[in-house]
RNA sequence: GCCCGAGUGGUGUAGCGGUAACAUAAGGGACUGUGGAUCCCUUGUCCCGAGUUCAAAUCUCGGCUCGGGCCCCA
């Protein structure tokens, strides 16, 4: 036998009934905000991660040379393919460019709990604005996103890398070891580097929760977006802790959590950054977030999210010998749109409809002679255990 | 890459040195025109490899996979 790669699923019918159904609530509300959905390919070259993350990424991508020797990789996240797409054809857009996007990715990890090798992320990229009413209503909608859908537990926490460096630079200390130290919460490390006076001021100032006790010009932005952000009737809580590890960040910065999921609790990340000149472009302002949809699902089933059953389809019982009556039934059926099974095991009455039963279909329609040849059919609700004669004409009426 | 735990029919379990069992599911039949019950038949299992032993599902080692945690997390 066969198995699947290591950190991959498959996906049973009910559980891609619940995916489906999520995704496209998602969908709906990204569409509510004007964003447009686009898709990028599942391969691109290695270079466009290595050179947004640096070589030792490689590490944690699926990579392999193609036929002809090119360097290609799995894509292990879709904002750099999005941006390159930008790049490519789009430069010369109207602004602000709206996309959002859903697929899978690819990254070589050791698998856990909510983490996986293929999963699944939603996203968006916002284009040509980093005015603050751009960036509020980004954060509002990743936040009405999630709430939408039916979680109850996230929190939504917000920072800001400019007034993070400019802390830094206030003691000395903002440099690329000291973001990556931060955003690990690795204190025992930051305390090694820092004075003791200074490592004071940085507990200070990453406890600090309201944005007024900040006076740093940088400070001004983030005021305005939090005050719409109250607009948005959205919650958040201030946390300058926050670093993102790579340096292409810039600015606003966020973060939401299901805190009931543990050591993979973050479902939802993203901010303001500089990747569009990396790539080759003329300088623009960009910002995004990503979704990982595979962590909001563990996160609904452990709120015990109640999912919309889908209706099963009706199902066709015949008679031997009427396997052709079955068929002209089941055509006529399926053109008034209506979700049809019909018996493919040449099953007598009384195996087909346990087969329907075993199921969980709702109706039958055994077709047999002498009903037949009255032009009619027998209509029986499998719950109620009632049947009824119906004439064949105005069949699709009666279910 | 590291640490802990676990892998027995499709699924859930028992057996824990003497050559695999139970339940359930699946397919067929009793029932040639009516489901959920009952009975019968059939199919199918020790994650892989090496070692110890007269004998290994059972003990030992290695690997793989899964679950949990660390590292990492674009």
């Amino acid at each position: 036998m066969i198995g699947k790669p290591r950190g991959t699923r498959d996906f049973l019918p009910d559980e891609m009934a619940k995916r489906r159904q999520i995704e496209y609530e998602i969908k709906k509300i990204f569409e509510g905000y004007g964003y447009e959905e686009i898709a990028t390919p599942t391969i691109e070259y290695l270079d466009l991660f290595t050179l947004k993350s640096g070589e030792q990424i490689i590490e944690e991508i699926y990579a392999f040379e193609d036929k002809s020797g090119r360097k290609i990789a799995l894509r292990p996240e879709l904002t750099a393919p999005v941006i390159r797409m930008y790049v490519e054809k789009l430069q010369m857009e109207a602004k602000p460019l709206k996309f959002y996007y859903f697929g899978n990715c690819f990254r070589y990890d050791r698998p856990q709990k909510a983490r996986y090798r293929e999963f699944w992320q939603f996203g968006c990229e916002l284009i040509g604005s980093n005015r603050v009413e751009a960036i509020a209503e980004l954060i509002a909608m990743a936040h009405d996103i999630l709430k939408s859908i039916g979680l109850k537990n996230i929190v939504l926490r917000i920072g800001n890398l400019d007034i993070l460096r400019r802390f830094l630079d206030g003691i000395g200390a903002n440099d690329k070891e000291m973001m990556r130290l931060i955003d690990k919460k690795d204190f025992e490390g930051i305390e090694k580097k820092l004075k003791k006076e200074d490592m004071d001021e940085f507990k200070k100032f990453i406890e600090i929760r309201d944005i007024n006790e900040i006076n740093f010009k940088e400070a001004e932005k983030m005021k305005e977006i939090l005050s719409l952000l109250d607009e948005y009737s959205i919650p958040y809580n201030l946390d300058l802790s926050i670093a993102r590890g790579l340096d292409y960040y810039i600015g606003t910065v966020f973060e939401i959590d299901a805190p009931k999921l543990g050591a993979e609790k973050q479902i939802a990340g993203g901010g303001e950054y500089n990747l569009v000149t990396l790539l080759g472009g003329k300088h623009i302002s960009t910002a995004g977030f990503a979704i990982g949809f595979d962590r909001i699902m563990i996160a609904l089933e452990m709120e015990n999210y109640k999912f919309f059953e889908e209706d099963k389809p009706i199902y066709i019982a015949y008679i031997n010998g009427m396997l052709k009556e079955a068929i002209k039934i089941s055509r006529l059926l399926r053109k008034n749109g209506i979700k049809v099974e019909m018996d493919l095991m040449s099953r007598n009455i009384s195996k087909s409809l346990d087969y329907a039963n075993k199921k969980g279909m709702k109706k039958a329609i055994i077709i047999a002679p002498d009903e037949w040849k009255n032009g009619k059919v027998l209509i029986k609700d499998m719950e109620k255990g009632e049947q009824k004669e119906a004439e064949i004409k105005k069949i699709a009426d009666g279910l």
